[in-house]
DNA sequence: GCCGTTTTCGGCCCGACTGTTTTCAGTCG
């Protein structure tokens, strides 16, 4: 499938990735390996085209690409193939890549297995451990042999990956039973999960005390841990009811900052830090920054930052927001001093894409004010299914009519009461699979609001997606493109879009993109919003409600948009109800011109 | 395989925990 299609930077990065596990697996020096993942990272934020910087006999080498992974690029561009990413390939069974997910296995024990007792897949190795084969080889024993079962059976049950929100669920009742804790000086959440990871893997968990045995010991016990996986002075892990693996270090108070900024770090954001100390002579880790570059906790040489703000200083850098913590441009932007001031959730107010009992929602319009009222939104947008989402209750045009008199007779009586609040009245409209919607203009041209989303034909080409939904972005008529991909997260695959292409159409006609943030989309993803930011295209964070609660969405998603290093000038329903209607009325007076 | 304000060789981010070992390799984050 990948050589049938023009080859794309995450294409080459991703056999960039393979071959490093292939090298790994068979044992080759692991510095080799890690050459070929730093050269991924290289391409992941590279900003020239790969056509322009691996053209055939270019002599320039971008910086952690040298000649030989240059050269395997340039075939990979030239021909849509590697010969020695394939016969690396040919030269690892599959099933030994699969064995990685095992906890406890890597690729040296994988390996190891291989060259002892030729397993190949899961299956074999299950079989081998029921045979006690395992735990009789040297450099392993009883207990590795039942912790590879054990690991296999939790693969079964588990995925290894979580949804933002399950992880959220899971960790704050645990968070609050660690600060509640006479011992615990400071306590708070930090890994992928600080970042607003849209998936995360685990939960990270960070505490200080003068007492960290207490604190481990009640960490292991609290209601909500299924079982232990490690247990030592500072560190435990453990498994949460539901399946999620959760850590806790503890660490001095002073200490603190340090440890907060080395576990919320993603690993690659983390490596560039401590390179970045060692290139001002100093040594950075989870107990300090240290005014030496060889291996001490000397207190005497500690560099004393009370903030994680003042660790980025003594680097050169302003502070990072944690969301931005990923090595994809913040420390280029902190250097200068040009991070962008991230919006708040606080900036929001209102969704925009929402839907009612008039189609598949679960609450009325007069619950729906209610709720939202009391959460302190100015604004609500009401975009129903239209006619083709009948599974939906997709509105016919009759009905949709209907709708928008009992919205306009609502908020006629908000008007005479004197709330502030209003519906913004509207549709969520199909794009029917050539990018034709599913109402005529002149209805579309009675609502306030249109969305216009794909619910179907998910097995078009990328080009007839792409085609379809840049269609739809130009009509005059639609204001935001919903959930662009169509993705549920662990759930289902993004149908193929050239999301760039859309971006660009979307620019060209004033279309914004919709952040939707039901926890199964936080669609349009957000490695996307940079580029979509910098082509000027406004994004609308919209919580997709069905029910009142979903309202509660819109919080993860403001934290998704600050991944994407989205301000609040770039969000439209960050905008008071008058400037609102204003920039929706815009697209009109377009289509007016148009119609003209 | 990559790289250089210790530069063409000899390094490559760092520490806790586990299990299999009698001092450490492998895994993980």
């Amino acid at each position: 499938m990948f050589y049938l299609y023009t080859v794309n930077k995450e294409q080459v990065a991703q056999v960039l990735n393979d071959i490093a596990t292939l090298l790994d697996l068979k044992g080759e020096n692991p510095f080799k390996s890690r050459a070929y993942v730093n050269a991924a990272r290289a391409l992941e934020s590279l900003n020239e085209s790969l056509e322009k910087v691996f053209a055939p006999g270019t002599e320039e080498h971008i910086k952690g690409i040298g000649e030989s992974i240059h050269q395997k690029i340039v075939e990979m561009m030239a021909t849509g193939r590697l010969a020695y990413y394939d016969d690396l390939k040919a030269s690892v069974p599959e099933g030994l890549v699969a064995m990685l997910a095992i906890p406890g296995l890597g690729s040296k024990k994988i390996k190891a297995l291989h060259d002892a007792l030729g397993i190949t897949t899961i299956e074999q190795l299950e079989k081998a451990c029921q045979e006690g084969k395992i735990a009789v080889l040297t450099g392993f024993g009883e207990k590795t042999q039942a912790n590879i079962l054990q690991g296999i059976e939790f693969r079964r049950q588990y995925s290894s990956r979580h949804l933002l929100i399950d992880a959220l669920v899971a960790a704050e009742p645990i968070l609050e039973r660690l600060r509640v804790h006479p011992d615990v000086i400071r306590c708070g959440i930090a890994g992928s999960l600080r970042r607003s990871k849209e998936v995360v893997g685990d939960v990270d968990f960070l505490a200080s005390s003068k007492h960290p045995a207490g604190i481990i010991e009640h960490f292991t016990k609290l209601p909500g841990v299924a079982s232990v996986i490690a247990k030592g002075e500072t560190k435990a892990s453990v498994t949460l009811d539901g399946g999620i693996q959760a850590d806790l270090r503890v660490v001095s108070d002073a200490e603190y900052p340090y440890a907060l900024a080395y576990f919320t770090g993603s690993k690659e954001h983390n490596i560039v830090m401590r390179q970045r100390a060692i290139q001002r002579g100093l040594r950075l880790n989870e107990y300090g920054l240290f005014r030496s570059d060889v291996e001490t906790r000397d207190p005497k040489l500690l560099v004393v930052c009370r903030t994680e703000d003042e660790i980025f200083q003594n680097l050169d850098l302003a502070c990072i927001p944690p969301e931005l913590r990923e090595d994809k441009g913040e420390f280029a932007a902190a250097e200068k001093n040009e991070l962008p001031r991230l919006i708040e959730w606080t900036d929001l107010k209102g969704s925009l894409h929402n839907h009612s009992t008039w189609s598949d929602g679960h609450a009325t319009l007069h619950e729906i004010a209610a709720y939202v009222q009391g959460l302190g939104c100015a604004y609500w947008g009401i975009t129903d299914h239209s006619l083709s989402q009948f599974q939906a209750s997709g509105l016919a045009p009759a009905r949709l009519r209907e709708q928008i008199i009992e919205i306009r007779q609502i908020n006629e009586e908000f008007a005479v009461e004197g709330t502030l609040f209003r519906f913004i009245g509207g549709t969520e409209v199909d794009i029917r699979l050539d990018g034709k919607l599913d109402y005529d203009d002149d209805l579309l041209a009675q609502l306030d609001i249109v969305v216009a989303s794909v619910h179907s034909g998910f097995q078009q080409s990328e080009e007839e997606m792409t085609r379809r939904i840049i269609r739809a972005v130009e009509n005059p008529y639609v204001h935001i493109v919903g959930h662009l991909t169509g993705r549920l997260l662990l759930e289902r695959e993004p149908y193929k879009v050239n999301q760039h292409a859309v971006i660009d159409a979307c620019a060209a006609n004033g279309t914004w993109i919709e952040l939707n943030c039901n926890p199964y989309r936080f669609d349009m993803d957000w490695r996307l919003w940079h580029y979509a930011k910098d082509k000027g295209v406004k994004c609308v964070i919209s919580c997709d409600a069905h029910r009142n609660e979903n309202a509660g969405f819109l919080r993860l998603g403001v934290g998704v948009a600050r991944k994407g290093w989205l301000e609040k000038r770039d969000v439209i329903n960050t905008l008071p109800y008058d400037a609102l209607m204003t920039e929706l009325k815009r697209k009109r007076a377009r289509a007016g011109l148009l119609l003209n």
